[in-house]
DNA sequence: ATTTATTATATGTATATACATATAATAAAT
DNA sequence: ATTTATTATATGTATATACATATAATAAAT
């Protein structure tokens, strides 16, 4: 048997852990709203950007196109988005915020931030370092 | 309308965010091997607590017991591990490398250093603060 | 000894995720 | 104008994840 490292320095599997236990955390307070801290993130970039494209979305979240087209199905079966064709192009999706999704977002986001103070507290003057580290590491997709 | 924060500061999808780039990222160094980084973690995990039970494993990992069911029958499948009722405690699972299984952490090990190595450089003198701030966190889930 | 409570794992269900590939539409090349 | 290449999204497939609940086994209480 040779001697393998034990990984506890993975910072894959760290990262992957400790993104666990934080989804468990936001989802919990987010839980009266029937959102998941995915889709309400999803969601608030759906609202900033109108008629966005599946495309679009998938490059600012770094998240693959094909994730990306199936939550917004999740969206959409609420009713909190809109999808239609976009005009210029009929590739693409325009996908809108409809009223029913605005309502249910300023319903999620005070406990969202009821999640977000306590993290920001627990971290203290480490959090700032932390955001930016987390930047870096995403750099890597480039 | 009412003004809304835009969630760019969320720890939440931030860490979920970076966690699907380094995934990805882990998941191409290991791909010659059919191994997945979660795989490679849980494998090594087991081969170093020989007989372990599943709630032993989630507890290390801080994954929900019904996912470590659900990620070992796959490491199972491949003959990675053997799973056997254990004999004090018939409720429990014993789980145990195989022979197979070591030769295939053998052969991902390598890969994995690799992807860790080019992390770390990245990273530079942020890494070790960053495992710390990660265990910081997982400290809410007690 | 029998009933009751607790514990360990499994199962049903829903979501999150990416890769490979298909499909449909636009753009480029001839 | 027609063919060819490119692009945007969808679909098939596999894994990762947790919650609620079921099941089976052990431990505790009587």
């Amino acid at each position: 048997m040779l001697k393998l490292p034990d990984m506890e320095c993975c910072a894959c599997g760290n990262l992957r852990k400790t993104t666990r236990v934080i989804t468990q955390f936001y989802d919990r307070h987010l839980q009266p709203t029937g959102l998941r801290t995915t889709q309400c993130v999803l969601l608030r970039n759906i609202s900033l950007h109108r008629n966005i494209a599946v495309g679009e979305l998938a490059a600012m979240l770094l998240m693959d196109q094909s994730t990306v087209t199936r939550n917004i199905e999740i969206l959409n079966k609420h009713g909190y988005i809109k999808i239609v064709p976009e005009n210029q192009d009929a590739r693409k999706k325009s996908i809108s915020i409809t009223m029913n999704g605005e309502k249910k977002l300023e319903e999620a986001i005070p406990l969202w931030e009821e999640a977000q103070r306590k993290i920001e507290q627990v971290l203290g003057k480490q959090f700032d370092g932390f955001l930016e580290t987390l930047a870096t590491i995403n750099k890597i997709s480039e």
